[in-house]
DNA sequence: TGAATTTGTTAATCTAGTTTATTTTTTTAT
DNA sequence: ATAAAAAAATAAACTAGATTAACAAATTCA
């Protein structure tokens, strides 16, 4: 039962015979995290690349003046990892950590190697599934440059409409690189019209 | 000839028969651009996925007031294209010029989908290509937050400091998202100490 | 070789967003 | 229900970096 959104998904991409299926299964596990728990911890390896089932987690960063930088957001139905630290299985500059009570579907570094090579299609999916990632991040980088803070604001209310109501304001604040006072500056400005 | 750098490349990090090396020369094609010339531009379709022999590129983006912003350079052994609009085959937001002249291997979304279907071991080259990409364009986004404008040029020139050396600096100050100015100011504290 | 164009510098003024500090509101746990 | 903790709002003083404008150097090319 754990699996059926996780196989919903790939499905949604993909056709796997039950032969597939079960060897999917057998290389990944269920696990069940609560709220506050770190799925990878800076310094530490990060071990798991996680398809989130339920929930919700951020990926973040603490700078030398012990400022928190939230990279990305993961919800149900998106990945959720380290990819630096995962790819080189080396420790880790940033940190996972579960804002709701997260359940995933986990598969390590080992794991992953034998799915992509028994389960081609696999491969080519994450191959897919990657490019997407790195045009939004890259799309990330230039409103950074192009817009003005509200800009952002808005374009990530846009976008991301269901994590801006799930996480706090001051996590809304880190991801976009501005600070809480400000966001609720912007907020209220936003608010007379 | 035009090909020996491109294959050198891929040797690091595959062994190809010679059937399949003879596959990829004809799924992919040489060309030379000149100084100035635009391999992409903002409107029209990403044809082309470029693997850089010699020269430089810059991949950027002209927001609506006319300013330019510089995504990212590439230079030999680097891969250069709109990501975005190769992978969708829709309209550029970028534009791809050649910031000296540029020879390149390059191939079609067509070429490419053939190449990985012959040969997956490419499939898997690219796949990694595209994490450690993912990788540095979170970096980038993570030192945008973190770290002033001084330490981001520093940054850029202990990691590229051979793009510094060929581009002019009103370009790197394109793509550290500040002014030409604001980079002069910078240099010459630089230059006291 | 020298005029035109491109690139880089300097300095004054300005502004988007930060910092610091205080207060209010909302959420959580008992 | 209520005390404690977490989150959000407000506001004044401040600063990193932008803008504007004028000038200086370096390249390019006829």
């Amino acid at each position: 039962m754990h699996y059926s959104s996780f196989l919903n998904y790939i499905n949604n991409y993909i056709d796997l015979t039950e032969k597939e299926i079960a060897f999917l299964r057998s290389n990944t596990n269920y696990k069940k995290y609560l709220k506050g728990d770190y799925i990878v911890q800076q310094g530490a390896v990060c071990k798991h690349t996680n398809f989130i089932i339920s929930g919700c987690t951020k990926n973040f960063y603490v700078d030398q003046q012990g400022q928190e930088h939230i990279v990305t957001f993961a919800i149900e139905n998106w990945w959720s990892a380290d990819l630096s630290s995962f790819i080189t299985q080396t420790p880790s500059d940033f940190n996972v950590k579960c804002i709701e009570a997260t359940e995933v579907i986990q598969f390590t570094y080992q794991n992953q190697d034998e799915i992509f090579q028994n389960i081609p299609k696999m491969e080519t999916l994450f191959r897919k599934l990657l490019e997407k990632a790195l045009v939004s991040s890259q799309k990330r980088i230039v409103n950074n440059f192009s817009l003005s803070a509200k800009d952002q604001y808005l374009y990530f209310k846009k976008q991301f409409s269901t994590i801006e109501q799930r996480v706090p304001q001051y996590m809304v604040a880190s991801y976009l690189g501005i600070t809480k006072e400000f966001l609720s500056k912007i907020k209220t400005e936003l608010a007379k019209d």
